[in-house]
This record gives C-alpha cells, sequence and structure tokens, in this order.
RNA sequence: GGAGAGGUGGCCGAGCGGCCGAAGGCGCUUGCCUGCUAAGCAAGUGAGGACUUAUGUUCUCCGAGGGUUCGAAUCCCUCCCUCUCCGCCA
C-alpha cells in the first residue's frame, strides 16, 4: 500500500513509476483528486465537531449550575450541528473508502536501481554460476525419466485431482522430502533462520496484507464455508505474521524460513509450461521472509539473495541470477532478483526462485511498525524469497544429474538426507 | 456443535454517561544520586489525521460497525477475534 502523501507530494515521479509498471497513471490523478475532496470534508467536520465539544462542556456547566434555560438553548443548537457533522462525515467516508479502493490496487514503487522495462526482455542478468552439463545423448526431459523410473505418475495425479497435479513415489518422493529437509536445514544452521512451522489456510486478512487481495483474488483457492484461503506461499504467513505489532529495533532483521505447500490456481496461464511439474496448482517451497529496518533492506536483499543462491551452490546445480525490470516485478515488490536454474528439457534457465525487497508496501497494509533510534514509531521493511521451490529443484536434479541408463545420480549433499543412496535407479 | 468469560496506550491493568486520551504499575527518555552495575529519588513519555509551521490550533481513536444522547471507553444492537469448560475428532 502506497502512502497518499506520497502521491500527492511526488506526483509526476509517481505517475512514471506506475506507467514503468504497466499502470495506468491516471489512476493516480484520480486519487489526488479524491484525496482533495478528501481533506476538505475532514476540515468542515472538524471545525463543526470544535464547535459542539464546546457548546457540549458548556452545558454540563450551565447544569451544574443550575441554569437549565440557557442549558436548553445550547442543547438545541448542538442537535443541529450533530446533523450537519453526520451529513460531512458520511460524505468523507464514502470519499476514503472510494480512494483506499483504488490505492490497495496499485503496486509498490521501483526502487531507483531497477531497469525500466515492459517486460522481462528488459530483465538484466546480473551473473551466471556454473556450466550447462554437456550430454553424449539426447538429455531427457523429467517428464520422461520419472515417468520411466517408476516414481512420477501425472496419469493417476490427474485420475483423483485434475491437471497440473503429479505423484510422486519411492525414491522420488524421498528426494523431494531430503530436499525439503536440507533447505531448512541449511537455512537455520548455516543463514540463521528460525524455522517456522505454519498453518496453509489463513484469512482474508492475511491475504490483504501481503498485496495478494483484492487484485489476484483469481489466482487463489477459496474455501467454504469459512471464506478460508489456501496460501500460494508461505510468504503469506510468514510476513503476515507481524500484523499490527510494534517491534523493538533490537529485534531487527527478525529472519524466518517456512517449509510449506503451495496452492495456486494458475489461471493466466493457460498453455504455459504445460508438461512435466514445472506449473502444478500445488508444490513444495521453503520460504524465506526478513523483517528489516529501512535502511537496511536494500543490503538485506543481496544476502537474502545469497542464501537462496547457497542452495543452488550446494547442490552443484548451474543457475543465473536476473534483476527485474519495472514491468516484470511482483506487485509488491521495490526490487526483485529472480534466480534461474539450469533445465536441459527447456534447453534455457527457468525461475527457481525469486527474491524481493517489497520496502514499506507490505508493512503498510499489515501495519508492523517498529520503534527507532529516536523513538518514534515507523512502518519497517519486509523481504522474501524462495530458499527454494523444492519441485522444481527436484526437476532440475532429475534433468541435470541423469545418466544414460536412466538413472539419476543423487547429489552429494543429499545422500545423508536419502540414507545413503548415491543414485535412483528403478 | 453447546455453555461461559473477555477484547482499554509499547506491555500489564483500573475505569462502567460530562471532571477520561484514560488511574496505577512495568518499560522507555532525561536529571539527581552512586567506585562500576543494580537499586533509589524527580520529571517527562500513546497513536493517527487536518490546518499551520516560528510556535501552534484542532479532530479522531478504549476490537469493528451501527444506535440512544446535547455529550459514550462507559448504555443498546450487529459482527469479528481470543480464552475457558463440555461434546466430537486426527
Amino acid at each position: 500500500m502506497l502512502d497518499v502523501k506520497i502521491l500527492r507530494q511526488n506526483t509526476e515521479e509517481i505517475k512514471k513509476a506506475m506507467e514503468s509498471r504497466n499502470e495506468d497513471p491516471r489512476q493516480i490523478d484520480k486519487i489526488i483528486a479524491l484525496d482533495e475532496k478528501r481533506r476538505e470534508f475532514i476540515q468542515k467536520a472538524d471545525e463543526l465537531k470544535a464547535k459542539r465539544n464546546q457548546l457540549s462542556k458548556a452545558v454540563a456547566k450551565l447544569k451544574s449550575a443550575g441554569k437549565k434555560e440557557e442549558a436548553a438553548k445550547n442543547i438545541e443548537e448542538s442537535k443541529d450541528i450533530g446533523n450537519k457533522i453526520k451529513e460531512f462525515d458520511d460524505r468523507l467516508r464514502e470519499t476514503e473508502e472510494k480512494q483506499e479502493a483504488l490505492i490497495s490496487q496499485l503496486p509498490n514503487i521501483p526502487l531507483e536501481n531497477v531497469p525500466v522495462g515492459k517486460d522481462e526482455k528488459s530483465n538484466k542478468e546480473i551473473m551466471k554460476w556454473g556450466e550447462p552439463g554437456t550430454f553424449q545423448y539426447e538429455p531427457k526431459p523429467h517428464w520422461e525419466i520419472g515417468p520411466e523410473l517408476g516414481m512420477m505418475d501425472f496419469e493417476r495425479a490427474s485420475k483423483m485431482s485434475g491437471a497440473r497435479f503429479v505423484v510422486l513415489s519411492d525414491r522420488i518422493a524421498r528426494l523431494e522430502r531430503a530436499l525439503i529437509n536440507f533447505m531448512l536445514d541449511y537455512q537455520t544452521e548455516k543463514n540463521g533462520y528460525s524455522e517456522i512451522n505454519i498453518p496453509y489456510l489463513v484469512k482474508r486478512d492475511t491475504m490483504f496484507a501481503t498485496g495478494q487481495l483484492p487484485k489476484f483474488e483469481e489466482e487463489a483457492y477459496k474455501t467454504t464455508p469459512d471464506d478460508m484461503f489456501l496460501i500460494p506461499t508461505a510468504e503469506v504467513f510468514l510476513a503476515g505474521m507481524h500484523k499490527d505489532e510494534i517491534l523493538e529495533e533490537s529485534e531487527l532483521p527478525k529472519k524466518y524460513c517456512a517449509y510449506s505447500a503451495c496452492f495456486r490456481r494458475e489461471a493466466g496461464s493457460y498453455g504455459k509450461d504445460v508438461r512435466g511439474m514445472i506449473r502444478v496448482h500445488q508444490f513444495d517451497k521453503v520460504e524465506l521472509v526478513k523483517y528489516t529496518k529501512p535502511e537496511d533492506s536494500f543490503n538485506e536483499l543481496e544476502k537474502l539473495t545469497n542464501d537462496a543462491e547457497s542452495i543452488l551452490r550446494e547442490l552443484d546445480l548451474p543457475y543465473r541470477k536476473i534483476l527485474l525490470c519495472t514491468g516484470d516485478m511482483g506487485f509488491g515488490a521495490a526490487k526483485t532478483y529472480d534466480l534461474e536454474v539450469w533445465l536441459p528439457s527447456y534447453k534455457s534457465y527457468k525461475e527457481i526462485s525469486s527474491c524481493s525487497n517489497d520496502t514499506d508496501f507490505q508493512a503498510r497494509r499489515a501495519n508492523i511498525r517498529y520503534r527507532n533510534k529516536e523513538n518514534k514509531l515507523e512502518y519497517l521493511h519486509t523481504l522474501n524469497g524462495s530458499g527454494l521451490a523444492v519441485g522444481r529443484t527436484l526437476v532440475a536434479i532429475l534433468e541435470n544429474y541423469q545418466n544414460k541408463d536412466g538413472t539419476v545420480t543423487v547429489p552429494e549433499v543429499l545422500r545423508g538426507y536419502m540414507g545413503g543412496a548415491e543414485r535412483i535407479f528403478g
């Protein structure tokens, strides 16, 4: 959520920023026009309220002095004013609601060093790590490797649950679990995050706080009869956890990680990634979230991204790091790095983690503040990133570690989690 | 699902129509005291908005929304949330 004051003060800049995010800058004009009306109503109502307060005080005095008639006069006048106040308050609330509805649809403002661009073509590659392997044969995609091993079943998944689901079994099921444990252990033990085990169902306001609602309701799975939502990412819970709280400066930065299943309708992605388990309605992810002081969030994003990268390096998977342009970033993000892992089946890099600085955007929506050095309350900054998407990591391992005979080598760091297995074979 | 209790400032907690933005305590800030720390003493200390900025003026906020009233933290209604007990259940 953006601050109206900033819209008022830096109107032209914000309009440009919104344009760079493929939003209609005229929305800003609408909001500012509403804001002028809003302030006008506030002033009028406040004046009347001050008057009424005066009269009320006078009534109390007159009554205790036994001057009933004079009191009655004031009461009459006060009644009259009360009606006018109601009128202005109603109009005020109406404009406030309209304004709020528009503002809550606006995405975050990009940070200065974010490349401006309309879509992913303007994203900037920051670095590459590792070399994509060369194969003496045509490498298989995971949707062949898995089923041929008899451990990945798309037919039964769709029979039971529909399209875009997958069933894993035996060693591949174990590999999924190994990855979750490895990632959690690594992020907690090596990178200093506290592990949180979270609910997968959340209330409507929780979804609003992180920016999933109201704009992206189409994307979420809603449940009946209680209007609960299945979380599309653990971020929803982790970044909302301190809603309406005031944190002490000394507790910052707070670093959380959580494993969760994630649920997405993928409403707008017809025809995209239809094969395999790259894009499914339910997937596992280990998520990282930080709460930081505003002045630290910039650096903390670098660290958080590096924490996510460390998993890819430990697994020895070739990847690259991309700085997203203004038009390609998520709703709440002010700056985002994507990590993309090499996938032989795609013959390209594919997103496996997205790490964002959300600045005070979510903190404002969720009302999360901290007490700064001057003892003043201030919105803090939130950051989030995948560390990593487990399903896609599994895919990357199957494809990059595949052998000609159809077996898959288990990355060294995972062997301890796989009962010592070095290879997956049918 | 049934019954009950409750939601007040950073935290705890009193108040139950005007003297309440709210006692008291904790915490925090400053000063005094003090070999250091702790303790003690004194003073200060809620948030948000509008107008104006040199100071300042004013409004709103005691879970949310409505109502009664000249006036509501306090009375009435609706909703949300939390807790306890009973039932059911992994």
